[in-house]
DNA sequence: TTGCGTAAACAAA
DNA sequence: TTTGTTTACGCAA
């Protein structure tokens, strides 16, 4: 595998390697793929190209590619098109409802992480690299059944191009996406196709939490259902993250979406025009400097004491969602989460998937405080606070090995890695209450309990 | 070491 | 066949 010698294999190598004793990096100038990429999407009125359309446009753009579109001298470099857009997380994959059509790409409003994808051979197996590696083994063992029981979550997700009690006209361009990383996830990077049965995929941390949500919304009012898909959306990147807002917000912009979520999303992102005309700088700025959106003592001293909804572009922008493995940004998710904790009696319960980054923005808004408490079990909710009230007075005894590294405020910040666990242990407490109580009792799915039934239903789950 | 270009294996549609 | 993901390799800065 690998070329060993390129030029033996790519007969522009050697003009290419001409032309670099002058000024151009590649034959065709200085621009990378991924940056003529970005042109060509950029370049489209709607700011999304499929495929088959950056073809086009580099063709028809770029001169070194004009005599080469034909298939028989383009091999490579619609290899590197498609490599670069699997590979960097600024291209971000949305799906096209247009059947037969290939997805549409679009630039991610959040930059990308200046481009790379965390999921690359960075540093040997990072969390990131575990990930993709668990995501590419399941990918290719599993992938099993996707959209096809009743139940699934993907049975849900169709429902978001019709965004069920908005608008339908537009259906054939909504697009429901995520991160591809997760990445996800996202994370992990992650990034993940918007069809939902790639949930299966995604590590317990994100999985669980979505199963949640995904049962709960594929159950409930359509009214209901969309807030919850929201949330599901939303939690499509928590633990930590914000992206999926983000994205959905700019896939609003451009496609005109006409959905509550990307409303709501605007709304609580504060300005559309955060990711309005430059869909990159603003938010790149936010993300290679994440911290320093927390840096002021005001906003840090608002998220962890305040009551009132605190700067919710922040919440919103301030955490890169595809590199849940990233340190510094996993500080920010567990300021926010002991930000949720610290305003936990006064708003209720926290949301036990430990995303009071969204929730408590959220909150404040009142978009998203009813429809969150519905997943927490009382269980993890006490076991949150169990964990949480001796970290808060700086001794954290289930605290694994990690030094909590306390400074002033911070003083409560958790092990990254703790957070996982916690996100863990909350997760599975949701999965055994709802396969427990729900799934299993066969009585429907009534997310609307009672949480002191709640409560004993999760004490002993069996 | 990192970013990039390239090739290629592989899978799904 | 096209699209998309991932891995691997070599090269240059």
């Amino acid at each position: 595998r690998g070329p060993g010698n390129p030029s033996a294999l790519d007969p522009d190598f050697a003009a290419r390697a001409a032309r670099k004793g002058g000024s151009r990096r590649n034959a065709w100038g200085n621009q990378s793929y991924a940056e003529l990429i970005s042109q060509a999407i950029d370049s489209a009125p709607d700011k999304r190209l499929t495929l088959a359309q950056i073809y086009e446009w580099m063709v028809r753009s770029v001169p070194y590619f004009k005599d080469k579109g034909d298939s028989n001298s383009s091999a490579g470099w619609k290899n590197s098109i498609r490599h670069n857009l699997s590979l960097h997380s600024k291209f971000i994959k949305v799906h096209n409802e247009a059947t037969g059509k290939s997805s549409w790409w679009m630039l991610n409003p959040e930059g990308g992480k200046s481009g790379k994808a965390p999921r690359r051979r960075a540093a040997s197996m990072d969390n990131s690299t575990k990930l993709s590696k668990v995501r590419g083994k399941k990918k290719a063992s599993v992938q099993t059944a996707p959209e096809t029981t009743a139940d699934s979550p993907s049975s849900q997700f169709p429902k978001w191009p019709g965004s069920p009690s908005r608008s339908n006209e537009d259906s054939d361009v909504w697009t429901s996406f995520r991160p591809r990383t997760s990445s996800n996830a996202s994370t992990a990077s992650t990034r993940r196709s918007p069809i939902l049965p790639e949930r299966d995929d995604l590590p317990d941390e994100e999985l669980l939490p979505s199963l949640v949500f995904s049962s709960a919304s594929s159950n409930v009012p359509p009214t209901v259902t969309e807030e919850l898909e929201l949330i599901d959306g939303l939690n499509l990147i928590s633990p930590s993250s914000s992206m999926l807002p983000t994205q959905q917000s700019v896939s609003s912009g451009p496609i005109q979406r006409d959905s509550s979520f990307s409303l709501r999303t605007r709304n609580t992102v504060g300005s559309a025009s955060t990711f309005g005309n430059s869909l990159f700088n603003p938010v790149d700025v936010s993300l290679q400097s994440p911290v320093s959106r927390f840096s002021g003592p005001q906003t840090l001293e608002a998220l962890l004491t305040s009551n009132s909804p605190p700067p919710s572009d922040v919440m919103m922008t301030q955490v890169d969602p595809i590199l849940p493995q990233t340190g510094s940004r996993l500080n920010n998710p567990t300021l926010l989460l002991l930000g949720g904790q610290a305003t936990q009696n006064k708003m209720g319960p926290v949301d036990p998937r430990g995303k009071p980054s969204e929730q408590q923005p959220e909150s404040g808004a009142g978009a998203l405080t009813p429809t969150l408490p519905m997943v927490a079990c009382p269980e993890t909710t006490a076991n949150l606070a169990t964990l949480k009230a001796p970290a808060q007075l700086g001794t954290p005894p289930l605290l694994p090995s990690g030094s909590p590294a306390p400074l002033g405020a911070t003083q409560d910040r958790l092990p990254t890695d703790l957070d996982l666990d916690m996100y863990m242990e909350n997760l599975e407490c949701d999965m055994d209450y709802i396969i427990n109580s729900d799934l299993m009792d066969g009585e429907g799915l009534d997310f609307n309990f009672e949480p002191i039934l709640v409560g004993t239903k999760c004490q002993d789950p069996v």
